[in-house]
RNA sequence: GGCCCCAUCGUCUAGUGGUUAGGACAUCAGAUUCUCAUUCUGAUUACCGGGAUUCGAAUUCCCGUGGGGUCACCA
């Protein structure tokens, strides 16, 4: 059987991997993993005007930060390098002038003026803009113009009339008449291939088997497939994935949402959470789980079971699943070190969770696990309140007061049970809510429970705290 | 607008001719409690519309409607 070999093709236009494209490597690893097969990144870096500095880089640093593996690509190489098409050049011109010499696709020195023309034509006649084949029909000495420097692009030649379709994994057969093809531009006058070349040549040479893309790249299938039909190529199995969507349902978007991979990530949001998350984007345990692991997914998928309505993102379950791995899925040691890495710049941080005392860090762990939604949240709970400019003289005589009654405490009987006491008999005696209490010392009426809390501070950071008021 | 894809709670979904239409997030209420969380219990909320097939349709078919995608020398 022939080997499964999946690939992502990410541009390095944007910041970074955009989530949605995220989510279809996250598809296509899975694809590959399962049938013991090789999981591929091509860079498909073919358009000069968008390109990036650094975006590259940052892709698949995101594609590795979310362990997502790959067996072949740009920096590790592999046995189809290069993988970034900007290095295989000769390669597209070579199969191009191949299409030329069949008859599959023909010179073009249409001016941008007259392709401008030709489309606000068509669109005030209400016609779908499509090219009219001029140069296919009248020009003859193409050789000639290209000698003497004339700027040129090569088009597909799609034969009208044609009934044809191919068969999605996911959506059964999609039927085209290649009369809604347009003679696509294969070749850039700049000596760049467009996407649509570009990426059959390199499917085809790099062996892929399952081309697994989002729903947006159908329309442009039936180019694809007429590409090797040209070439007499053996079709890759196509299956289009839904498009993740905004709330409002538009495809997912940078205005409309976070969509920058890494982005999750210094959020504080953990990878395995994440791509749990992804994963039930069009998909289902079998057995109704929500929680499950990443090897566990990669058994139980197939591409037969992906749904085909697009997906609203929504931050608030991957909030929830976030929670759900922070407390119950993440070991003490796997926390620490989710902890460590996340607060590696930040020395406040870093000698809290560096103490040594361990039962001490231990309990600390217990008590904030269940109240973060991300990493990012740990921090908040241990902040000193800030002094404010005025205090009320209400608050004051509270703090004092409170102050009085623990400096009372010995250092010895400084104990969750014995500070509650004494925190229960200053509310009764002060007639006033734990809030208070909680608001005196943290600044905030929500947040740790205030006596393990104070064990926790100590008896003398927890009175500085009160002394902020004087 | 042409072409293509899609349609179950607000959201993610289960469901493949007979179910009180199930679960999860969110929301609300209650219990636990030193605040807030966690945990537990409960509640609210859905088959886009119309035809057809059938003894019987969320489920099959057709037509609407709605949403989305795509129509570049961008991917």
């Amino acid at each position: 059987m022939k080997t499964v070999r999946t690939r992502i093709a990410p541009s390095p236009t944007g910041e970074d991997i955009h989530i949605g494209n995220l989510y279809t490597a996250l598809i296509n690893f899975a694809v590959a993993k399962k049938h013991d097969g090789e999981f591929i990144i091509r860079i498909e870096d073919t358009d000069r005007t968008r390109f990036q500095e650094g975006a590259e880089q940052k892709i698949l640093r995101s594609v590795n930060a979310y362990g997502l593996r790959y067996d072949e690509g740009p920096d590790i190489g592999g046995k189809f390098a290069p993988y970034r098409q900007s290095e295989r050049l000769p390669l597209y011109k070579k199969y191009a002038e191949e299409l030329i010499s069949k008859g599959a696709a023909y010179y073009c020195f249409c001016t941008k003026d007259r392709l401008d023309a030709l489309r606000n034509e068509q669109q005030s006649a209400k016609k779908t803009p499509r090219y009219d084949k001029y140069c296919l029909q009248h020009v003859i000495n193409a050789g000639e113009r290209i000698a003497s420097g004339e700027s040129y692009v090569i088009r597909l030649n799609v034969v009208p009339g044609k009934k044809m379709s191919f068969n999605d994994v996911i959506r059964g057969e999609i039927i085209f008449n290649s009369d809604e093809v347009d003679d696509q531009v294969l070749m850039k006058s700049d000596g760049y291939p467009t996407y649509h070349l570009g990426v059959v040549i390199d499917d085809h040479l790099m062996e892929i088997s399952h081309v697994i893309r989002a729903e947006e790249w159908i329309s442009s299938t039936p180019k694809h497939v007429l590409l090797y039909e040209s070439f007499g190529w053996e079709l890759p199995l196509f299956a289009h994935l839904p498009i993740l969507r905004n709330p409002d349902k538009s495809k997912l978007s940078k205005r409309k949402n976070a969509v920058w991979a890494s982005w999750y990530l210094s959020e504080g949001y953990l990878r395995e959470a994440v791509i749990n998350y992804l994963s039930l984007m069009s998909w289902s345990h079998p057995e109704g789980k929500e929680v499950f692991s990443l090897d566990e997914f990669i058994q139980l998928f197939s591409l037969g079971s992906v749904h085909t309505t697009g997906p609203v993102f929504d931050i608030q379950k991957l909030e929830w699943m976030n929670g759900v791995y922070i407390r119950e899925v993440l070991t003490e040691k796997e926390l620490l070190e989710r902890l460590s890495d996340f607060y590696r710049d930040d020395q406040d941080i870093m000698s809290i969770l560096q103490d040594e005392d361990v039962s001490r860090r231990s309990r600390l762990l217990e008590l904030t696990k269940t109240r973060m939604k991300t990493l990012k949240d740990f921090q908040s709970f241990l902040k000193s309140p800030a002094r404010e400019d005025r205090y009320e003289n209400e608050q004051i005589g509270l703090a004092k007061f409170l102050l009085d009654t623990l400096a009372v405490v010995s250092d010895t009987s400084w104990r969750e049970d014995e500070i509650l006491r004494v925190l229960k008999s200053f509310c009764a005696e002060k007639q006033v809510s734990m809030k208070i209490a909680y608001v005196l010392l943290t600044g905030n009426p929500q947040g740790l429970p205030l006596p393990q809390f104070m064990e926790y501070l100590g008896k003398e950071k927890t009175l500085e705290r009160l002394r902020r008021y004087f």
